[in-house]
DNA sequence: CGCTATTTTAAACGCATGTTTAAAATAGTC
DNA sequence: GACTATTTTAAACATGCGTTTAAAATAGCG
């Protein structure tokens, strides 16, 4: 396996696990068993390091989604906001084919980008891949038409913090599950509770004042 | 006003701002306009600081929250869900009668608490201040018996995921939709639009296999 | 005032970080 | 096989960190 590789694989277990401020370049290429100059070799710095763990992640999962939203956009009959969410579900999981635990790490690396580090991530994202966000407000105005824009911001925010912030905890979280509760549960299993929450509070009506 | 409280106040703001990891003892004190050596002897270590700037909002937050909550499991007839998570409002905005910006200071730490440092706040909480855990759970399961354990438990989860992180980024979120739909807002109106949605994934329909 | 206890201060310590350097090793090509 | 380009390596660099030290300043009190 290339250098470059091995430093990419070691890099998204380790920020997943603890940050991108809390992982040291030295962690990284010890773990990959390589150089510690090799990074600035191959990536230039460790901010260019992160958007390359990113984006080998966004570039799969990406067009997947953007196709799976965009054919619930153009179906004949009105989707439900349940589907809309579970349309999100196949190209998460692809992630597990494409890496091992590809799905659980990549979703823990959103939730650091979105605390970590001032907000850079966000902004690389929204950026690089502004489709998947439009896409994705058009599937929901689709779904549920009564709700004004300024609504489905806020509800999209909101969901994206559920998962994000499930995600970015959730070993920690299906550890105690498992202690107190007797029930053997995976990331999968996560993903199919969540997505009646979510879709339910997006569903939610709305309050008038 | 005392150096140590000159620390808490300069602390409690760069925290939220920047995370645990991402303050320096070098900005707190400059910003408070301390000696740098002040925070070691008047909190023993930058660990300590951080239990001590959580716990200025947690002692007062803690006993107005145990209270509302006893109080709607105590009350004759059966609470709604909206209910339950209505008696947030007030204990949590209380904060800002504490302190200026106090309720999304806190609430942002709380998001920063949770993905920072291995979660170690989060360790903190639980066992400093378990009651609100349980009394929470309580009033759910009043509120919505039909939930098993298991179930209360992750829409829990999910709940303390999509507030915590809406706030951890509210400041942005707040000045991105004043930007694009002309409509003043603050801390407050977001948690009104937060509720209804918490509410309705606590209460949405349980899925069976 | 004079003495003690508390607090503040400037300086340094040891350590870990991201990055750079320049030499060594390897691969690729004619 | 000799020459070049690429990659790897060990070492050092500069910087920032949390913490400690010991002296100076201040406050409290009989």
């Amino acid at each position: 396996m290339s250098t470059k590789n091995k430093i990419l694989d070691a890099a998204d277990v380790l920020f997943a696990n603890k940050g991108f401020n809390g992982t040291s370049l030295r962690e990284i290429t010890s773990q990959a068993n390589v150089n510690l100059a090799a990074v600035n070799y191959h990536f230039g710095s460790k901010k260019e390091l992160i958007k390359a763990v990113m984006s080998r992640y966004m570039d799969e999962l990406s067009p997947r989604l953007e196709s799976a939203l965009s054919l619930i956009c153009q179906s004949e009959l009105k989707p439900t906001l349940h589907e809309v969410f579970s349309a999100f579900i196949g190209p998460l999981l692809y992630l597990n084919e494409f890496k091992e635990n590809g799905t659980s790490t990549f979703l823990q690396l959103l939730g650091r980008g979105y605390t970590d580090s001032q907000g850079f991530l966000r902004w690389f994202l929204t950026t690089q891949y502004p489709d998947v966000f439009t896409n994705f407000t058009k599937a929901v105005n689709i779904a549920y038409p009564e709700l004004s824009a300024e609504e489905i911001f806020w509800r999209l925010h909101f969901t994206m913090g559920t998962i994000v912030f499930t995600m970015s905890s959730s070993e920690a979280l299906i550890d105690i599950a498992q202690n107190d509760f007797n029930n053997k549960l995976d990331i999968a299993g996560v993903i199919e509770r969540v997505i009646p929450y979510v879709a339910a509070g997006v569903a939610a009506p709305i309050i008038h004042n």
